[in-house]
DNA sequence: AAAATAAACTTGTACGTACAAGTTGAAATT
DNA sequence: AATTTCAACTTGTACGTACAAGTTTATTTT
């Protein structure tokens, strides 16, 4: 972390306790003077800290209350999948690898442009089933540039995060991407990996990343069966008001 | 409006600068000092005017240079149809009316939830189709609840920006959405709208937007084919947990 | 003329004060 | 006991100061 503004480090550390639960979703903050006294800073300070939190979905404010906890993350709004009323349970959610991570050349028909600078690196190339409750959902196609990753092929595990992994292991942060959507019918590639018959229609995404490295992008194409589970995000600031 | 505060009605003046070209975007806004000094603020309210102009993704401020016009809007990101390589040319585009405006209960099978405020005011209905090049490619039902929406059957045309009309006649901006996602495979409805053959795979989307009304909530369902023609868009910053 | 320096900008961070306005619960009144 | 009132919270708005740090332009020096 090199952020080194005081109330960026109150933000973070905020973000922190929030996501470990220490303030609950529909919990209420210290108020702002409390956060002053704690932390030793002005009102002003703090209250840019709360108003990232607030921007980036954590918290809402409401004049008179407080600072209500709203959500753990707002990623979970870029990729998810939906019951037709209720989130589908995290402890249903299986992954499953179905390509180890292998350095290669770029494929010949990859459909995303990419820089000089990518294409002389090579990619790191891996692939994974997702399932909920033992029915795979989503068959993801991974392409990472080789550039400045030392030992990515050899620790990444695929059950885990791998966006906590590029966290972890090279401060790498997800900024934004963009994504292409089509509904395709099923080839056997696909009623293999997501056992469909032919021709079910799937959804088929195109995603690029961007991260905090300027030059440095992810690639994935995914496939989803949304026969059962319908693909969700949400975007853009909501208000609340339950 | 009904912002009586300072840095709000900055706000206001400045975005309706930006959309009226006179910061074209890549220009650079007056600074800060400028402004306070136009405007008889102080440095904290104009800051917090520009604050809100750049999380809401009209400018991206740079420290030692000013704050620079980035975009005039943020919502053509939730929908818009991209070729392969480049932005399908809009003079191509066409919207056919499949169903004019007319009031109406809610549907028995209507996909959303409703609050009961909702529930009673019935709803408003229209249909259309949008082509591009003469092919049609999304299918649009939009249901809006009846809640002090006057003149809307009459006044609305369908071959206008429905956006634009809220905001022009009734200062009803949208501030974000929710959306579901699915693959499905066409049938006969879709057939003849969209002139595809009988179990062509489709893009279904319903959404749920969210506008400045806390309690007014717009409905849409989107069949699209993406035959020739992908659905694309960007989001901002995200974070990780994948 | 070219390069180094300085001055004059810009936004970023951090501190402070004061009062307005919404919410809550205890105290006083009926 | 029920209601009203008020005090003690909360966040919202607005003002001010001061300095740090990045950018650009003008000046001075080489």
């Amino acid at each position: 972390m090199e952020s080194s503004a005081q109330y960026q480090l109150l933000y973070h550390r905020l973000k922190k306790e929030i996501l470990a639960d220490v303030y609950p979703i529909g919990s209420v903050l210290p108020s702002e003077n409390d956060l002053c006294a704690a932390a030793s800073l002005s009102r002003s300070t703090v209250r840019q800290a709360l108003s990232q939190l607030e921007t980036e979905g954590y918290i809402t404010k409401q004049k008179g209350k407080g600072s209500i906890v709203k959500s753990k993350s707002r990623s979970l709004n870029l990729l998810s999948f939906h019951g037709f009323s209720a989130m589908v349970d995290k402890t249903k959610m299986s992954t499953l690898s179905v390509q180890e991570p292998t350095f290669m050349p770029w494929p010949e028909d990859f459909p995303f442009e990419l820089s000089e600078l990518e294409k002389g690196a090579g990619c790191i190339h891996f692939a994974r089933v997702r399932s909920v409750a033992r029915r795979p959902v989503m068959y993801e196609l991974t392409f990472v540039p080789n550039l400045n990753l030392p030992r990515f092929v050899r620790q990444f595990k695929l059950n885990q995060s791998f966006f906590e992994f590029l966290a972890k292991e090279y401060q790498l942060e997800i900024t934004g991407m963009e994504q292409q959507i089509w509904a395709v019918a099923a080839n056997s590639i696909h009623t293999q990996h997501l056992q469909v018959e032919s021709n079910t229609p799937l959804l088929k995404i195109n995603r690029k990343y961007h991260s905090n490295r300027s030059h440095l992008h992810l690639y994935s194409i995914l496939y989803c069966d949304t026969e059962k589970y319908a693909l969700g995000n949400t975007s853009g600031v909501i208000n609340q008001s339950l």
